[in-house]
DNA sequence: GACTTATTTGGTAACGTTGCCATACAGTCG
DNA sequence: CGACTGTATGGCAACGTTACCAAATAAGTC
């Protein structure tokens, strides 16, 4: 771009002593101005304001990061699932950096083939102030252990010894579910997300719902063959076949604990097509607390996603500014949203 | 980084003229050996690397953006679903892009609020050499019906008469799906995908997939009540339960077109539940071709994706190497994958 | 052997920004 | 009134790289 002929359909960007020049001022004021620094007083900041609205004048990315060595940019890896959980986290984790002035960039793992891009530390993901894995284990994806980088490291919704990490208690969150249900006893099945355990994607945390779920029935006394545990697709679709399932073999009152929502909505649908009533016959409770769970009356294990990404984004943040080595290890309770479905 | 203190933990990394100094070569020649060019010799060539390997040398990234005004990075924008499409677009490209030197940086539009943040022509996602969208409408996206940019913009998987465009025939593919189904006939259900045609990120893929599929059943004279098409969630359960519907309306015979193979596979999972032959009693015909196409048997239209990506890539590319104001539009033919299902 | 041409190499000046230090000017104090 | 403190501003160098041009060498050509 640069080096292109400077031609008039390619004027050149303006620059901070063109803003100078106009303003009446050095370069290094009109610095200031731009990164908000509190030394320049109302009159000259106006003048240089005034200079940059009227040049056009935008400060060049690459020249401020090559000078400062700082990107202020946040990388987050992140499997591609595109649910509700990412978007919220997301969500989260913008609204601080934002705020911050950092700008986040997602780098969904599709497929092993790029992971193995990432695994070269001088690739994309690392030209960053900071990384941050999102339900990824360091220990599954790279042979060390660890991500091949200097650069601060954060772990959101996955637990880690070598780096600070932010995560809901999904075993807690089962074992919640587990009283609620017991409050009235029935025959009990769980509706349960298909996990590959042998891709380095999965990150464990359906079955820790199950195995809280588990350690929650063993107080009331209830028991959970295995037989009653149904797996199947992420999906409403999903769960409705399961409770098509589950149906065919059981007779009311029958007691259901989904690891997700979306499950537990098509599990819900499937009973109110199969004649049966919500919280009567079936009692289902789900795990997340998305938007439609409200509409649809579901109780559900509700995860604090959006303050899980609040709370990683300013972790991540003291990281980069403070240059301490420290870890900080934090554990959110989901709470119990009572509602009309168990 | 580069501002620290000089403390044996923080030693700075080697530059050129560090290299260049070990090397005893002038810093052109080692820019020139790092970047590939054929102008250095041999014996000189491997004084370069020895000192690159000695000295650990890796080059300074936003130098070199800086310096060239060139980041040889790619923005590809798209709407998160996650999907086996995005995964085989995503090769196709990485793979073109890859081999001519190039990152590509993605950006899933996870929400409006995040959509919104693109309005802004400075931010990250224009940060790079040329910007890419898949399967979004620029005219549903931006005011203007313009992206916010002097970058080159490439579309893929949607046409614009702005933009140079490659898209695959998603009308045609439902056509022959209507020909192949055409053969034998009998009563015909379309299941189709959920779109929310409000959303800025609904491409309307599937809406053209069913308008194909209709303009060919007007040919072979059958019809296609609006009752027949059954619309629901993209997964494999949505596909058993739509199915499950039709069964429950129509005897056997029956013709399905599903407008994408996730669902086809769920439907004809259901119509083996259901204890009915595939192919005989009820044929089905997929589209996409994904490997569990093949897998089950299952007829379907074939996207050709990854070429798709390849082409878009080498677009793109172009239009970053040469400055021409060119546009170019491009169709890719789907082609029929004849499998047992119908 | 002088002249041209091709090949390989090196020196130096930018690119646009910010950090460091110096300066100018008030205001304050002994 | 001179010395000091604090505040606002400017000058200049430096970050690491590559583009441009010049120079040195090797290889032909008449």
């Amino acid at each position: 771009m640069a080096t292109l002929p400077k031609t008039q359909a390619n004027r050149l960007r303006p620059s901070v002593a063109d803003v100078a020049r106009l303003a009446r001022v050095g370069t290094t004021t009109v610095s200031r101005v731009m990164n908000g620094s509190a030394l320049v007083t109302g009159e000259t900041r106006e003048r240089v304001l005034d200079a940059v609205r009227v040049l056009g004048y935008v400060p060049n990315v690459n020249a401020r990061k090559f000078r400062t060595g700082r990107t202020r940019t946040v990388s987050l890896i992140l499997p591609m699932h595109g649910t509700d959980f990412y978007t919220q986290l997301v969500d989260g984790l913008d609204s601080v950096l934002d705020d911050a002035g950092y700008d986040l960039a997602l780098f969904p793992l599709l497929t092993p083939k790029r992971l193995e891009r990432y695994l070269n530390g001088s690739a994309l993901p690392y030209q960053a102030d900071a990384v941050l894995l999102a339900s990824l284990d360091p220990a599954r994806l790279f042979p060390t252990g660890r991500v091949p980088t200097d650069l601060p490291v954060v772990l959101a919704d996955m637990a880690s010894p070598f780096y600070s990490s932010l995560a809901v208690d999904n075993h807690l969150g089962g074992r919640m579910a587990a009283d609620r249900l017991g409050a009235r006893p029935a025959e009990t099945f769980v509706i349960q997300v298909e996990e590959w355990s042998d891709t380095p994607f999965s990150s464990g945390v359906f079955r820790q719902r199950l195995d809280g779920f588990r350690s929650g029935l063993d107080g009331s006394g209830a028991a959970l063959p295995d037989t009653n545990v149904v797996t199947v697709e992420f999906s409403w679709g999903g769960g409705r076949v399961a409770m098509a399932d589950i149906l065919a073999r059981a007779r009311p009152p029958i007691n259901v604990f989904a690891s997700c929502d979306l499950m537990a909505i098509g599990a819900l649908d499937e009973v109110l097509h199969a004649g049966l009533s919500i919280g009567e016959d079936v009692r289902i409770i789900g795990f997340d607390d998305t938007p439609w769970a409200a509409e649809r009356d579901l109780t559900t294990i509700r995860q604090p996603i959006e303050e899980l990404g609040r709370a990683t984004a300013e972790e991540v943040i003291k990281r980069i500014e403070t240059n301490s080595e420290g870890r900080e290890h934090r554990t959110f309770a989901p709470t119990l949203q009572c509602r009309g479905s168990a």
